[in-house]
DNA sequence: GGGGGTCACTAAACCGGTATAGTTTTGACC
DNA sequence: GGTCAAAACTATACCGGTTTAGTGACCCCC
């Protein structure tokens, strides 16, 4: 196994000083173009690959994007959003000979730490920000770390920016966003529900502090309200099927207990049919229920899982390519993604007539078919 | 926002050469206890944290290891295998100042250049070998690129070891091992079936390149056969939901069809639920299903899912382990986790009496109740 | 034919650490 | 008090790139 060869040994063995190679091979002005196929020859013939960590020393950037991921072990094994995500910032980092370096951690505490380990270790060249909180602390200390990121989704614009130079009408994110506006799926949810003649609608939602689960509340419960519907019930879960599955019980269990339930994520969707199914209670005939995010399994399990489906993987394609433009030019645009949008399959179904489970279709609402549910 | 403090910084203010901070900061003998205390005093002061770029340069290191996974995006959302796997490594690396850098691929090819890459970048010191293959290729080839790596599980012991210098009868494998033996798990599960009366047994797994596919097909097999049952109808699927899903149609159109069947994870046994379901049939009255891995949906579907617990959270914090020491030292002794059990829950049960779904119960077996199994 | 400008290229500084050779200080011992 | 070795510390080379200042060579033009 010899040794790697270096920008030296390219040099030599082109006649040239290494300097001049540095140029030839970042394709900068001020090399013949003969002398630089020479070099470019020879350092294909020597199989030359430049040093990362020199060239990081250099020019201060590490080639790598940072993602750390704020959720208990356990949730992440679940919920398939963050592999989805992750495998498509890596479809695109890949081709640009870029690294993903991943941190998982579970309280806030270490979560600051490991951005700012990431920031001063220069390990990162920017950073991806998911599960957007209200006035996320994260913005302010990525801002005064200098660090360039992405957030997935529009933070809360603030009214007191800290230090905003310019009184310009900006939004107040100093970050560029992508977002995937799930707004219009939760909505079509709604009507979808309303229609089916269901009124007493139960929402089991993410964490509060999370943006999108407040944001989808109020969506979802803006458009019950105006489809006539009284206010659904709202539960807060940490995402885990286990919390799913504890909110379904003590919905059931309620003197008046909801005719749906609108789950977070599909992992607690699926959690909640099961424990449906334990009290003998058949979905969707005595119960509808629908998920979120559309994952692989809502397809395959019995009865299919209504979902909203978000499309992860091109969510985190865009977001690495806004990041890596970002990086590279100090700029870039915010990106708007196809909204989520609603997909019906059989875990929705008209509301029941009577209280107790009685088989009687009420309406002309087709019946729940097949599986492969189609889009809305 | 001023510049970083650098280790010239330091030595100024402490009045001191680098080169002793270099040493003060490494623990390294040649400094005077009061000098050593006075440039840390210094460091923590000036907030002064090592350049890992400068660093990484010196020493050829990159503290940072690396885990290629090559699964289909899909399948990786839906299988929580390695979100918990990298969760245990992450919880070992985060307070060890290392990062995971992390890369997906499609095939094969691609997973080659990745490994190249990373080596020829230097961008990790060493890396994770999951889903081992049969004669798999990546051992060779890091053993050429000289990459440190450790494997999850054995590899098959190959003969014609290359390059063997020493003719000692270690084992042909080159990289330590970190062992969660499944069979265990699987003997159990193929004893419990057999105990319950199943005959007639399906047996949906993994790819077959794979080695944990073939060897829990070994041992299912074997077990079965010890306890008088014919050998099962073995379908190979690519872990997908979907997958499982076709498997279990086809398996149901059989002329006699099986009576219980085993799925190599638990979304395949999941889906495959849902396709009993769908098809009029109970679980576990007219079939019965077991899953691998023990996800924490499986726990909560109805029924809830027997299954094979493999711990990938510890798996993941071993293996960790592990190759910190082996980056570090040069060599790192195989480990052996605790095997993988059988977690019994409501998917199985006896066989059916008749062919037709006829609600007999048959023998003495319990009746399967609650969701929250406990371990066999 | 000499001044001025552009182009191709070289030499050397620099990034921020580690490692090594060399120099001074300290201390033990006779 | 002189000798010698160990301990403490400095100076500097080095890792492998990028970048800047500087040097010829060449051309243009009055």
């Amino acid at each position: 196994m010899k040794r790697k060869a270096t920008i030296t040994d390219v040099a030599r063995a082109a006649g040239v000083s290494k300097g001049l190679v540095s140029f030839a091979l970042n394709d900068r002005p001020g090399v013949s173009p003969d002398t630089r196929d020479r070099i470019l020859d020879v350092a294909r013939e020597l199989d030359y690959r430049p040093s990362l960590s020199a060239r990081s020393l250099s020019t201060r950037t590490s080639y790598a994007l940072g993602l750390v991921i704020a959720r208990d072990p356990e949730i992440l094994g679940a919920d398939p959003f963050f592999p989805s995500f992750i495998a498509g910032v890596e479809r695109v980092l890949s081709t640009e000979g870029r690294a993903l370096v991943l941190s998982v951690v579970g309280d806030d505490a270490h979560e600051e730490t490991v951005y700012r380990t990431f920031t001063s270790d220069s390990r990162v060249d920017g950073m991806f920000l998911t599960d957007l909180r209200h006035d996320d602390p994260r913005i302010p200390l990525l801002q005064s770390l200098g660090m360039p990121a992405v957030t997935l989704g529009d933070p809360d614009a603030r009214a007191d920016a800290p230090a905003s130079a310019d009184g310009s009408g900006r939004p107040a994110h100093p970050f560029p966003s992508v977002v995937l506006d799930d707004t219009p799926g939760v909505v079509e949810l709604a009507r979808h529900l309303a229609e089916l003649g269901h009124r007493r609608i139960a929402h089991v939602i993410g964490p509060r502090r999370m943006m999108h689960a407040t944001r989808r509340d109020a969506a979802f419960a803006g458009t019950l309200a105006q489809a006539g519907c009284p206010a659904p019930i709202v539960v807060e879960t940490d995402f885990t099927a286990a919390e799913g599955a504890a909110a379904t019980e003590r919905l059931l269990d309620l003197a008046d207990p909801p005719t749906a339930i609108v789950f977070g994520n599909d992992p607690m969707a699926i959690a909640g049919i099961g424990i449906a199914h334990e009290r003998g209670l058949r979905v969707p005939r005595d119960l509808s229920v629908a998920g979120f995010d559309d994952s692989e399994l809502a397809r395959y399990v019995f009865p299919s899982v209504t979902s909203v489906r978000s499309d992860p993987l091109v969510w985190g394609e865009q977001a690495a390519r806004t990041l890596l433009q970002l990086v590279a030019t100090g700029s870039a645009d915010d990106v708007a993604l196809p909204p989520a949008r609603l997909v019906v399959r059989a875990s929705t179904g008209p509301v029941p007539t009577s209280t107790g489970p009685v088989p009687t279709p009420s309406g002309p609402v087709p019946s729940p078919s097949g599986r492969p549910g189609g889009a809305h």
